[in-house]
RNA sequence: GCGCCCUUAGCUCAGUUGGAUAGAGCAACAGCCUUCUAAGCUGUGGGUCGGUGGUUCGAAUCCACCAGGGCGCGCCA
């Protein structure tokens, strides 16, 4: 199999295939390489060596392939003896160019000799190029991040493809709690990453309104109804008449019941106040539970600073018929059919007898095993519905979908992702972002959480303990698939262990230092837009220029933590933001030579503000993305 | 039994999508408060990246198998 000729036939096909889709409207894995043009302009300091890293490349290749060039990279050094960055260039293209990494790295640094923006090229280790870049380079990144504001680090790696994103879609059966809240904040947080990152996303609340469960709401509620118009009937006897019994007993739906009261009086009862045909009352009494949990919802995301743009009812797409017609789709393409399902191996359940189903051909896209449209009743399964839902997504014309949901429905997205992709004929794609579940922890104990005692701890009840900000931000300081512990006690600490507090007295100091430096040079233009004019060349110390490296990665960060929808990326970047300017304003404390104000040295003085003005635009731009207001100051 | 996720310092976790000598915080030890807010900072020690093989210039990262933890596995959504 290996020979020359298959060598030949490997070089040119990934060729072809990268050209084509450059022109597709649904691929677009790297901007188009051009000549590095612009230079002051780039707000993107590591993306605009890039550029020169391949231009300089294209000199010694000529005919470089856009497969190889799109594996260039040119990334921060760990070690700062390596330089402030460095590139693979040499060894990506050493094979193509049939040279020594090592020969190619020596010609990259004679053509890198002469870029203006780098002091020092050096070929090291097996093939690096690193590059020490003139401080001048990295300064004058300082006035373009004041000029561009929270839109610095703003991408165009989305190029504008449209995502659905949808999050939260918590059953409407009462208010949101803590399990609802980490999927509603990594959702929107993810939101706002790929947003900044040039994607079009639509954020989107799917409302379980149909189904079983609401159906059970809708007694509850009609439970409460009777008591609000003083039913002779006791819970017992009431419970006894429910299908499947009474659940959803917590509290609030009384007003539920009082609201239905205030409107049809006792007509939803018989006559002595008792149960009445259910065909006379649940539809109503359904359509005002669910009308008043949508509202309850809604008021939780929006303490928790949560904003959907669409919420779309799957009671309205069943009633519309879609789920029908979706079905019948996937069956004139041949994916449905009526068959037995083996039990799973070794765990059958109790009361397992085959039973002929319609089913989905999952298996033909990926999934395990065939997937059930249709209860034994003759209506249709939740994945039914689910898959009706997707379509009508692809339908609105997304590029892709990607759905935030609870761990515990990890197996489901297999079956979802081949149900996306029977339907698109794999035009959209679909991904899923699992929330690992949040252990509530109050003076290092477990808060035990039991929503059939309606002791659970509300989603109102944690904001209203530490805030939207730091219920935010400290949701974003896992990974979403890491389980997590969420300290009650810790999220409030006013110390470093605590980075909700420590990312944002980094901003509050910035805005101190800013505020003092106007007491003492009265009538000074302290404006952003005036500082970013300032000369900047006195920045040359070591602690400052670590700082502004730092400001440098913000573009970086935004485009790595969107295109692996990790937004807690942005939470830790933050953090080591605020380190390194912690560590600046520190050096003050010995040594006060080295504050930032220096009445006796306004020119040197205003420069440091430019780059505290700077850090701080950073940290607003990281919390807008995690959508945590920044503060002004600490009390 | 099968599938997915996870395993990194004593503890809690990062790790820039395969890069060079694996990093933070806490805890431990040694220092630092007349302030642009010490609500903090500096330094030291601490590692077989769960294990074993493989892929290649190069692996915590990719693949295979194994061990341990979590989640799921036909009419719940």
């Amino acid at each position: 199999m290996p020979s020359t000729i298959s060598v030949k036939r490997t070089f040119f096909q990934p060729i072809q295939r990268l050209a084509a889709l450059y022109t597709s409207p649904h691929h677009r894995p790297h901007p188009p390489i051009r000549a590095n043009t612009q230079t002051m302009n780039a707000t993107d300091l590591y993306a605009h060596l890039r550029q020169t890293v391949l231009t300089a490349l294209a000199q010694i290749i000529p005919d470089l392939p856009p497969d190889i060039a799109a594996r260039v990279e040119v990334t921060p050094t760990r070690d700062p003896a390596h330089g402030d960055m460095a590139t693979n260039a040499a060894m990506v293209s050493a094979k193509l160019a049939r040279q020594p990494p090592a020969k190619i790295a020596a010609a990259l640094v004679a053509a890198l000799a002469t870029a203006p923006e780098i002091e020092a090229a050096e070929a090291a280790g097996p093939g690096f190029v690193n590059l020490r870049l003139h401080p001048q380079t990295f300064r004058a990144l300082l006035p373009i991040i004041l000029a561009n504001g929270e839109a610095y680090g703003d991408a165009a790696t989305g190029a504008g493809t449209k995502i659905n994103l949808e999050y939260v879609s918590a059953n409407p059966t009462g208010p949101m709690h803590i399990g609802h809240c980490r999927g509603a904040v990594v959702g929107d947080a993810l939101a706002n990453l790929l947003t900044k990152a040039g994607y079009t996303v639509t954020k989107e609340y799917y409302i379980n309104d149909a189904g079983a469960q609401v159906v059970a709401l809708a007694w509850a509620a009609y439970w409460r109804y009777l008591q609000a118009i003083g039913t002779p009937l006791t819970e017992e006897e009431f419970a006894a008449e429910v299908p499947g019994g009474l659940q959803y007993k917590g509290d609030y739906l009384i007003p539920v019941g009082e609201n239905l009261k205030a409107t049809h009086g006792t007509s939803l009862a018989t006559e002595h106040k008792g149960i009445a045909a259910p065909e006379t009352w649940l539809d109503t009494v359904k359509d005002t539970t669910i009308a008043a949990m949508m509202t309850e919802v809604r008021e939780d995301l929006r303490l928790l600073g949560v904003q959907q743009d669409i919420f779309t009812s799957e009671r309205a797409l069943v009633a519309s018929g879609a789920a029908d017609a979706v079905i019948a789709k996937l069956q004139a393409d041949g994916l449905i059919y009526e068959g037995v399902l083996e039990p799973p191996k070794g765990k059958t359940p109790d009361d397992w007898e085959p039973r002929p189903q319609t089913l989905f051909r999952s298996t033909n896209f990926g999934d395990d095993v065939d997937r059930p449209l249709r209860k034994s009743d003759g209506s249709n399964t939740y994945f039914a519905n689910d898959i009706a839902y997707h379509a009508d997504k692809i339908g609105r014309g997304y590029d892709e979908l990607i759905d935030v949901l609870g761990a515990d429905h990890g197996g489901y997205v297999p079956r979802m992702k081949a149900a996306v992709k029977a339907l698109s004929h794999d035009a959209v794609k679909f991904d899923a972002v699992l929330c690992q579940i949040v252990h509530i922890l109050k003076g290092g104990v477990p808060l035990k959480m039991s929503k059939r005692a309606g002791s659970y701890v509300t989603l109102r009840d944690l904001l209203e303990e530490v805030g939207k900000d730091a219920v935010r931000f400290t949701m974003l300081t896992r990974k979403a698939d890491a389980q997590m512990e969420f300290d009650l006690d810790q999220v409030l600490a006013t110390t470093r262990e605590n980075p909700v507090f420590y990312v944002q007295y980094a901003h509050a100091r910035c805005r101190s230092v800013l505020r003092a430096a106007a007491e003492m040079f009265p009538g000074a233009a302290l404006t952003d837009a005036d500082l970013a004019t300032t000369n900047v060349d006195t920045l040359d110390g070591e602690p400052e220029l670590t700082l502004i490296r730092r400001l440098a990665l913000w573009p970086r960060t935004v485009e790595s933590a969107a295109s692996a929808r990790e937004p807690h990326r942005i939470a830790f970047f933050l953090y080591d933001l605020a380190a390194d300017f912690h560590m600046l304003w520190n050096r003050g404390k010995d040594d006060a030579t080295l504050r930032f104000l220096q009445a006796d040295q306004p020119a040197a003085t205003r420069a440091r503000l430019v780059l505290v003005a700077a850090t701080a635009v950073v940290i607003r731009s990281g919390l807008a993305v995690m959508g945590v207001t920044p503060v002004e100051e600490m009390r």
